[in-house]
Parts: C-alpha cells; sequence; structure tokens
DNA sequence: TCCATTATGGCAAACGTTTGCCAAATCTGT
DNA sequence: ACAGATTTGGCAAACGTTTGCCATAATGGA
C-alpha cells in the first residue's frame, strides 16, 4: 500500500481531493456536494446519501482555508501568553481550550516572551487568521491594542484598559491578604521585589501594596525591576536581603522560588530570618523548599472566562469581570524574627 | 476619539480595508497595489511609493486567508503536544519557535492532553491550515499518521515510524545510565514505575529497561501503569514501596516527583530508604525535595530539528535524528539500604 | 386532469488575493 | 526619427468554498 494515484498535484501539490473532484464523480454540481456535507436537509435522501458515499470513498476532507475566504470566519481563536513556560498560564490555557472545544473553535497558543515586538509580530500574522484574540498580561501600548480591537475582539487578560473586555485577578485583594499575614505574623520591614515595569499587573501590585502599607503602618520598599524568572529571583534574594526587610513579597511564583533556592545555597533560614511570598501559585509551588506562601486565582475559570466573553461578542457594553484570589500559607512564611 | 469612519461591514463585518479599497483610492489597478508591495521591483518607483503612502494611510493589512487561499501555503506550522503543561515541553517549543521565527513561520501550539481523539479532532482543523505538522509524542495509530503525511508534512518527536522523519531522544541511552547509576550503589532490585501503555516512550523504555537489567545482573519490575503526572506518582511511590525494590525508575520526571512527595509525606527517607529517578529534567526537577536524579535531554534542540527537517522538505529519504541524554545526578539516589 | 405548492439541483457570483499574459508606454542605440 | 528592447500597469483567471437565485421536477389537493 504505497501512496495512491498521485492526484493532480496542483501548484501547491498539497490539495488533495476537492469538492470539484467529489461533484464529477458524483456526477452532480459542486454546489450540490457543498450542501449535501453541510446542510444535509437541502438535499434529497437519495442524492445526499450518493454524495457522502462518494465523498467518504474519496477521502474528501474541506479546505478550512476556502471556507474561511468566503464565510470571513476560520472558527479559530487565539490566545497569546507572555511566557508560555511560567505555569501560571496552564489553568488559562486549559479553561480556554475547554470553552473553545465546547463551542467548536480551534485554539491556537502564541508564546510572546514578554516582547511588545513580538506581540506584536504575532498579532500581526495572527490578526487576520483568528476569529478573535485572548491576551494574557498584554504589553502592548493602549493605542496598538484598541487599534488591534476595531479589527477583531479581543478580550484582555490582567490588563484594564477602558473600552476593552477583560478578565482580572483581584490583585488588590491578593496584596491586602499577603499584608495582612505578614503583619500578623510581626512583620515592619517588607521589601517588594518588583517585576517588569511595563507590566499592568505590576503596578497594581506596587500601588495596592504601597496603599496597604500606609493603612496598616509598615514600610515596605521597591526593590529592581527583576526578570520574573528564576534567575531574576536569584538576583532579587540578594538585594531583599541587603535591604534589612525581615519580609520578601516577591512579584510571582517564578521569582520567589528563585529566591528560595538562592538563599537555601546561601544558607539563610526561611522562614527564621526571612519570610517570602509569591504570587500565582504555580505549579512547584508546593514543593519547592520551603514550599511557598502565595496567592492562588482560579485561572481555568480564567480561562474560560475570556473566551466566554470572547464569543459572547454581542456586548452591550466591554464586560469586566474580577476574580477572586485566596493566600495559600504555606512553610516560606513565619514569625518575624525577635530583633529590629 | 471614538472609532473612526466604520467602513463597509462587508458579510463578517471585520474585513478592514483591501487591495480593492487602496487600488481604487490611489487610482490604480488591484495587481498594481498587490505587487507594489510584495514585489516593489516589478513597479515603477513613483506608483510604488504613491501605492505605499495609501496603503499606510489607509490602514491596509493582507488578507492572509485570501492569500493562502491562492498560494496554498499559510505560513503556518503546527506543534501538537500531549500535555502543554508538562514542563518538559517547554523546550521544545521554545526551539521549534526560535527556528520557526527564523524562517518567517507562525507557530501554533495545540494540546492532545494526550488522548488520541482530540489528537486526530486538533489535526482535523488544522490540517488544512497549517503547512506542516510537529507531532510530539503521538498516540495515534500508525496508519493515521501516514495517511495524514500523505497530505501533510510531519516529522515525528519520540515517536519512531519507518517512512515518517523524526527527531527522537536516546531513550535506551538515557535508561542505560540511569541504571549503571543505581547498580553502581550497589541497587540490586529496581521497580519501573510505568507510564501511558499506548506511548511509543514507554514501551520503549521498558524494553531498554529489561535489556540493560539481565545485562548488569539485576532483578527489575514493571509496576502500574500511572498516570504521567504528580497524582500518578502518588499512586506509584505506594506500589513502589511495597514490592521491596530499593530503586524506583519512574516514567518521567512529573510522575517522579509526585513519588517524592507522596514519600516524604509518608516519613519515608529518600535515598535513605529508597533511591528515586526521573526522566526529562523539568522545571521543578531541582528544587524538589530531595532534588531529583534524572535524565536530562537537549528539548530546545530537538524543537530546532524538528522545526528544520519540516521546513527541508525536499528530504531525499525520512530524516531521523537521534538525540543525546545525560544523567543528571542529584540528591534522590544514594547507596542502596545495608539489607537484603 | 390541472393548478399551485414545495422539493431539488444547478448556475454563477462572491470572498481577497496572486499571477500569467498582453498592450501601452517609455527608453535605447543608431 | 525610427525600430527594437524594456519597463510599466491592467485584465482576467484562478484558488476552493458558500450561497442567492432560478428552473425544473415532484407532489398535493381539488
Amino acid at each position: 500500500m504505497t501512496s495512491p494515484t498521485p492526484r493532480s498535484p496542483g501548484r501547491a501539490g498539497l490539495q488533495n481531493v476537492t469538492l470539484h473532484d467529489v461533484a464529477r464523480e458524483a456526477g452532480v454540481a459542486v454546489s450540490t456536494v457543498s450542501r449535501a456535507l453541510t446542510q444535509p436537509d437541502r438535499i434529497s435522501p437519495a442524492t445526499r446519501a450518493r454524495v457522502q458515499e462518494v465523498a467518504r470513498r474519496l477521502g474528501y476532507r474541506p479546505n478550512r482555508i476556502a471556507r474561511a475566504v468566503v464565510s470571513g470566519r476560520t472558527q479559530m481563536l487565539a490566545v497569546l501568553v507572555p511566557d508560555i513556560t511560567n505555569p501560571h498560564h496552564f489553568g488559562l490555557i486549559r479553561g480556554a481550550e475547554e470553552r473553545a472545544r465546547a463551542a467548536d473553535r480551534t485554539l491556537v497558543l502564541g508564546d510572546t516572551r514578554g516582547d511588545p515586538g513580538l506581540e506584536a509580530d504575532h498579532l500581526d500574522r495572527l490578526g487576520s487568521v483568528v476569529d478573535g484574540i485572548v491576551l494574557a498580561s498584554s504589553r502592548l501600548p493602549d493605542a496598538d491594542l484598541l487599534e488591534l480591537a476595531r479589527r477583531r475582539p479581543v478580550v484582555l487578560h490582567n490588563r484594564e484598559l477602558p473600552g476593552l473586555p477583560g478578565v482580572v485577578t483581584d490583585f488588590d485583594d491578593g496584596i491586602r491578604q499577603t499584608l495582612a499575614h505578614l503583619v500578623a505574623l510581626g512583620h515592619r520591614r517588607v521589601a517588594y521585589l518588583s517585576g517588569p515595569r511595563r507590566s499592568w499587573s505590576e503596578g497594581r501590585r506596587w500601588a495596592a501594596l504601597t496603599a496597604g502599607a500606609t493603612q496598616a503602618g509598615v514600610t515596605v520598599q521597591r526593590l529592581g525591576p527583576f526578570a520574573p524568572t528564576l534567575d531574576g529571583g536569584r538576583a532579587a534574594a540578594d538585594a531583599g536581603l541587603a535591604s534589612g526587610a525581615t519580609a520578601l513579597v516577591g512579584y510571582n511564583d517564578l521569582l520567589a522560588i528563585g529566591v528560595l533556592r538562592r538563599l537555601e545555597e546561601c544558607g539563610v533560614p526561611v522562614p527564621g530570618t526571612v519570610s517570602v511570598t509569591g504570587f500565582d501559585d504555580i505549579f512547584g509551588a508546593d514543593f519547592c523548599h520551603p514550599p511557598l506562601t502565595t496567592v492562588t486565582a482560579p485561572t481555568e475559570e480564567a480561562g474560560r472566562a475570556l473566551v466566554d466573553v470572547l464569543l459572547d461578542d454581542r456586548s452591550p457594553d466591554p464586560e469586566r469581570i474580577v476574580l477572586p484570589v485566596r493566600l495559600q500559607v504555606r512553610q516560606s512564611t513565619g514569625p518575624a524574627p525577635p530583633t529590629s
């Protein structure tokens, strides 16, 4: 069973059997074949059966590209995340996929590496191909986003922009809970290990932190920015130690885990000397050493909500959903050391 | 600055400005616009400049769908992985993206969840859209893969199939190194915590293990199958302990880390009572507790090689690349306990 | 048996591009 | 100033579908 009759190669040599082939073989018009396959009620049972049989026998597969050129829809949705290797996005992706599948859409994923240039590039390529776009933690300027949204439905994750629908994690509350936890443990000097300055969530967390700090009467200083990665965390650990703070609030878990690793290497007891917290509750946060106290968010629900909002485009005005968070206390936080 | 003149909505209400619009505005033919933008040398500098100016002013974006319907190529490549949340695939994805970008292709990612049905579904939807497909650890029957390959260029990762190009990790050598390491530590009874039976790599690992075991004069038993996840590992831990083996070889790191967590909970010293190894060297393998001895493979290189092979389609015969592995010894393995 | 419905299938246009081919215009060398 | 070569831009077909519209065939009621 080698390759069968090498069908007419066409210009691309790829297209297999088309509606025309089926039509010719079945002795009917192209339109009849099309209808027999997509609107069966429109064609008599006899013809329909014959056409379907021929289509099956020839191994006909509809060309979705050609279909899209007339319908204007590809039934594909794009999800762009800044870092696909960040476990934080897993839930989002899974949730989005679940809903996309339920709505009979194909999800395509893209990784922007947190680079606005790459993000724009991806959008340029995908923009005219997909029916809608989920942008997670976009780093693009407001103007670009608005312009994009004029061409395609767009939903933002963890970025707020008047006029565009979005789903955001309740950062403020997460930071508030973290701070309350630390204060209850007796911490009075807190250092924030900041992430990418251009990131919306970074600004949001810092704002919440300063607000909460003044209210609770503790001092908080901002260190960094650091790369939101394990390596970034290693650098952040040193800065955090030098700052004299007794508690380090990391921009996210990736960074916080990097901090923990560095501290362990340096023999600094956690939480004995310094407490560490993260944000996201990613894969690994519960089995690093010590397990990380962090803020957990319902990311799968976020993914579901994002796709729901995207597909539910007959929105009166842009929908805005805020997802609740919860502080997951583990062993990386403890009472502040007695000194100070 | 609200939305500008709402352009003619068309049937889909999405298409923005087309070649026709630019042509009309610039007072030239559609074909001239097309050429001015894609083959600049073909058009006089004066006309070219005018057309480009108009295109820019109108905000023209080529419709890649329409472009694809004539060229037969979308410049998109698909990468399908069985579990996008498995850190093992990160390197592959990153490497593939790097090469795709270099070749000016767009990479779209799909998650099959290790389910042949979903995998087929994805292929059905993407098959007629992308120019080529990278299939990582495909669970599809051979026949399906061959049929798919007849329609689109396909490259397999960690699956061997005569007639199709592929890139595989040197499982045999990885298992061999693992076994040698354990034997050197004095282990004589080894248990293999197996993964999905349908997986090609599973069969491969087990074969290598039995072969190596008889040669080294140690006994090895196969437990499972277990789900290749953290939870699967928890179940595997209990089975492993009950087996009386002094060393547990996990199907992959995800499973092995699950084993470690379960053992820690149960207060079983690792490697004091039992040694544990994994495969893949994923994110987390170096900061779990204790850090995991595992086999590391050049996954980024795999990703690059896969795309290279895919694009280099003028293959005389299907290319087959085997990537070397290295045992990364950490603290989860140690001397066999003195008993026995 | 005849008229009025309804069911069925075909024709052709359309979607937004690219591209082969041709005619007109411009240039070159004498 | 003229023949030939080259450049420039337009026409129209093509890619594989979907779909509005029309003509014919089949069906129903009287």
